[in-house]
DNA sequence: ATTAGGCGATTTTTT
DNA sequence: ATCGCCTAAT
């Protein structure tokens, strides 16, 4: 295999393949293809794929990845095994379970579960939800576990009140979890160190197996996972991780940087290459970031160079309010794909925060542009999907009590609070999981006739179920069980809007059991929910699709466009309010900026709004500091001419005056006055006499406004339901 | 005892 | 958008 379209430092990274590397990899400098051919030279070299372990960031990454080096050294290479830290050591923890006292079947459970589970335990021992947040709580648990910490631990270290709570709530929560035969993504690390450290024969299988361990945006890793390849590398010690400081943008989850510096004192041997040339961005562009990058203290000291030519000026957009930052984009976007004779797929919107892509949305909208959203809602997350997957869990792992729980009285069988409590009762009394308890729900005393119907309903359906599951496929157990609860009926009948997308979503989601389970062979529901529970938003992204692709800058890493416009520059949005207090966060949101920049190939953008809405609140925003931080001989400044400060007009001018016309509303700029109630979309324009339509109560005609801002409302009749007093900005109200 | 419906609070980023 | 908490209806 040729190496020559490799740099010096990439074909050094590429053949030291003995011993501990540690490849500092500047943004576009090449580190994907020395990945992939370094693993492809490793199989040219005669080891086996099945020896190499490569743990990516994305299961997306790691599937293209795959696909590059078969390409390179052909099928068998198939063999390697790559993916995420959590999808690869799930699929080892259900071979190895029953060593760490779990069965093989165990359930995953994601941060909504994971939540779900820590306010049930908070009731249950009667802890104040509001003076215990539970997020709060949950994010204390998630961090003890990344410091791998365990609950004696903690509960030792725990000095206030909250910290108490927190302990006596972790306790209960890995208790629940073992019974449930469940695990949360933090396990998912944590009980392979455990499973390593208490078994030796184990721990020496996998040493054997991986002898060759790669470990990409390794700046993004956090303690437990730190802890887990150094128990599998610390043999052979042919471990090289690629990664970059300054892009480390996870410190919230508990990345943590000090793993650089304890790679080198853990493996003293340690080669270190840095690639410092960058393929990517122009040079412009390049200076920007590393200007930008340059106000972090302790940062690695690192040359980015690059033989690109300069290219075009940064362009800074100065916008009246996020309205207008949309439809600025918008115009922008037209002008680049004539100039630079790109396609929709080329570009990449960027943002902080998730809801920042709703006005960007609409203004895409408006203009007939086609676009993909990474992430946003996810799929997974939707209230009708979970309830499916419920179902799918409690088939497939019968302890997972939680899964139970959440479906046991959906669709209603008149099971309420009491009727659940008898039932925990008596499995606790039996120590049975609920499933077994309901099949002996006869025995529970003191429970009303419906109760019990309700119970002997579910229960039945449980079993039917269970006995179906080994002699169907995924895809037909679903669909049956999808058609026996009945919902999908209930969505058709219900009619509305908002039960036609709950219809869509559940048929989607069994349209991608077939698909899961015909892509992988051998593969059934397990497979699909472990899937399920572990595809990251980008995952998802196809770039084929001839679109603009919208998404957060945490979603950004690893990717690259040749326009990118980042948005929201402005103090309080990026850096983020919250972030501002600490120097740590302000410095990490510094380098979330650094990873957008660094995504432009050809055109960057920035825009920030003077006015944005911000929880149904109009602010004022200033320009973003890292605006500042960037010289000005990079920059153009674009946009509005003249500042004219404050609106023009209250929020109370009169609706009339907010309709503009569509052709306005294309040349959305100095002129034309902009809407300050924002609102929704629709909501701005909305006026008294109007006739709306509601994806609940269907049609009617507003009869009065009041409020402002946040607190709009409208008086509507409704032709179904007659009067109604909503929030507009909950209401989503189309206009007829 | 259970359900339906209203109201307010919650959304930073995510494997 | 969804969840928890409350009240009223059944």
């Amino acid at each position: 295999m040729s190496l020559s379209h490799l740099n010096a430092q990439q074909q050094e990274a590429v053949r030291s393949v003995e011993g501990p590397l540690m490849v500092v990899a500047g943004p576009g400098s090449g580190k994907t293809r020395v990945m992939t051919y370094r693993i492809a030279h490793l199989i040219g070299i005669g080891v086996p794929a099945y020896r190499i372990l490569a743990l990516t960031f994305t299961n997306k990454a790691a599937n293209e990845m795959k696909s590059r080096i078969v390409q390179l050294v052909g099928e068998p290479s198939r063999q390697i095994r790559m993916g995420t830290f959590h999808s690869v050591f799930a699929r080892i923890l259900r071979t190895e379970a029953e060593k760490i006292g779990y069965q093989r079947n165990f359930s995953i459970y994601d941060e909504t579960d994971v939540l779900g589970v820590i306010k049930d335990i908070l009731s249950s021992f009667g802890i104040s939800a509001q003076q215990f947040n539970p997020y709060a709580i949950r994010s204390r648990i998630s961090n003890a576990k990344n410091q791998l910490l365990s609950v004696d631990e903690y509960a030792q270290k725990s000095l206030d009140l909250f910290e108490q709570k927190t302990a006596i709530v972790f306790r209960e929560y890995q208790q629940r979890l073992k019974r449930n035969n469940a695990m949360d993504f933090d396990d998912l690390l944590l009980k392979p160190i455990e499973l390593f450290r208490g078994n030796t024969k184990v721990l020496e299988k996998y040493q054997e197996y991986f002898r060759f361990i790669l470990v990409d945006e390794f700046q993004d890793t956090n303690r437990a996972q730190y802890a887990l390849i150094h128990e599998l590398a610390c043999r052979y010690k042919n471990i090289c991780v690629v990664g970059d400081d300054a892009q480390s943008i996870y410190a919230f989850r508990g990345a943590d940087i000090r793993n650089i510096l304890d790679f080198q004192r853990d493996y003293p041997e340690t080669k270190i290459i840095r690639l410092e040339q960058n393929y990517r961005c122009t040079g412009t562009i390049l200076s920007a970031a590393d200007h930008l990058i340059k106000h972090n203290p302790d940062q690695i000291a690192k040359d980015l160079w690059t033989q690109n030519p300069g290219g075009d000026l940064i362009t800074v957009l100065d916008c009246r309010d996020d309205r207008d930052e949309g439809e600025t984009i918008v115009t922008r976007i037209f002008e680049q794909l004539q100039r630079l004779k790109l396609d929709l797929k080329d570009v990449a919107i960027m943002y902080r925060t998730n809801s920042q892509s709703r006005s960007l949305e609409d203004a895409l909208r408006k203009n007939s542009v086609p676009y993909t959203i990474v992430g946003g809602v996810e799929f997974y997350q939707r209230k009708e999907v979970k309830d499916v997957l419920a179902y799918l869990r409690i088939l497939v792992n019968r302890q997972d009590n939680d899964a139970l729980l959440r479906v046991l009285n959906y669709p209603a069988r008149g099971l309420g609070d009491v009727a659940v409590s008898r039932l925990e009762a008596f499995a606790g009394e039996h120590s049975l999981s609920l499933a077994d308890a309901l099949v002996r729900s006869k025995e529970i005393a003191g429970l009303s006739k419906k109760a019990r119907e309700g119970f002997h309903v579910f229960s039945a359906l449980l079993e039917k179920y269970s006995a179906l599951l080994p002699k169907i496929t995924a895809s037909e157990l679903s669909r049956s069980l999808v058609d026996e609860i009945g919902i999908l009926r209930n969505f058709k009948e219900e009619g509305t809007t908002e039960a036609l997308s709950r219809w869509e979503n559940v048929q989607e989601l069994l349209s991608a059991i077939s698909e899961f389970t015909a892509d992988h062979e051998g593969s059934g529901l397990a497979e699909f929910l472990e899937d399920a529970a572990l595809v990251a938003a980008v995952d998802d992204l196809d770039e084929n699709r001839n679109a603009v692709t919208l998404m957060t800058l945490h979603s950004a890493k690893g990717l690259e466009y040749p326009v990118v416009f980042i948005t929201g520059l402005e103090e309080g949005l990026l850096p983020l309010y919250t972030s501002m207090i600490e120097t740590k966060e302000l410095e990490e949101e510094r380098r979330l900026c650094y990873v957008g920049i660094t995504r432009a190939m050809k055109k960057l953008f920035f825009s920030y709004a003077r006015i944005r809405y911000r929880f149904g609140e109009m602010t004022y925003q200033s320009s973003s500091r890292f605006l500042e931080e960037i010289p000005d001989e990079l920059v153009e400044k674009s946009g509005r001419q003249r500042y004219t400060g404050l609106p023009e007009r209250s929020v109370h001018t009169p609706a009339w005056r907010r309709r503009s016309s569509p052709d306005e509303d294309s040349h959305y700029h100095s002129d034309v006055v902009p809407d300050y109630d924002h609102g929704d979309e629709e909501g701005e324009r909305m006026n008294v006499g109007m006739h709306v339509e509601h994806s609940v109560f269907g049609r009617g005609k507003i009869l009065a406004i009041s409020g402002q801002g946040e607190s709009l409302k409208a008086v509507i009749d409704f032709d179904s339901v007659g009067r109604k007093n909503l929030l507009l900005k909950y209401a989503h109200l189309k206009t007829l």
